[in-house]
DNA sequence: CCCTGATTCGC
DNA sequence: GCGAATCAGG
């Protein structure tokens, strides 16, 4: 199949949209997304560079760091901020995993404070504590960039059972459960 | 290993 | 002009 001008236009179009190469190429069907790619250079569209996205770090790494205590959290509050928001937003998919990581960080507190104001409840005080000071009863749910100079644990007392206090642990329970619910 | 776009170069 | 092969990156 040659480059008809309906099936540039749907290129043009599709290209524009943000569709990536290979999705374009599944529409139009009959093209690799090759053919795509090399289409759209020589048509000179493009434009689409993000200037290489830089992910940076994200906070995993510094909660799987902690101490033996904090070694198996259940759920730690970024899988519950990337769940909540991989459900407000259905679009970005393909990008996924790193796209997501970066939001995550940005988004964490924005998701949580709706939430919070949803289960009726006050923030708690924080306790503000550092990595190596949280022990077997003390909250991990973390606050603030990982990256900041002021980021720390809030550190409230918790259950037993589980790595946070009643409240970031309702927070998290609540989440998941939207979640599925959604799904 | 999956994917993304970018580039090359024989056709 | 075309696109497979290849490259560079996430």
């Amino acid at each position: 199949m040659g480059w008809t001008d309906e099936r540039v236009e749907m290129l043009r179009q599709l290209w524009t949209e943000g569709h990536s190469a290979s999705q374009i190429a599944d529409k139009l069907g009959g093209v690799s997304r090759n053919a795509v790619i090399g289409k759209v250079h020589r048509l000179k569209l493009e434009s689409r560079m993000k200037t290489e996205a830089k992910p940076a770090i994200v906070a995993e790494p510094v909660v799987a760091a902690a101490p033996r205590v904090v070694a198996q959290p259940v759920a730690t509050p970024q899988v519950v901020a990337a769940q909540v928001v991989q459900t407000s937003r259905p679009v970005a998919r393909t990008m996924g995993a790193t796209a997501l990581k970066v939001e995550i960080q940005h988004e964490i507190e924005e998701e949580a404070a709706p939430v919070a104001r949803q289960s009726g409840e006050v923030v708690p005080m924080t306790r503000k504590l550092s990595l190596v000071q949280l022990t077997e009863r003390t909250c991990k749910w973390p606050i603030g960039d990982p990256l900041a100079p002021d980021f720390h644990f809030c550190g409230d007392h918790s259950g037993d059972g589980t790595p946070y206090c009643a409240f970031h642990a309702k927070l998290a329970f609540q989440a998941v459960t939207e979640r599925r619910r959604a799904r």
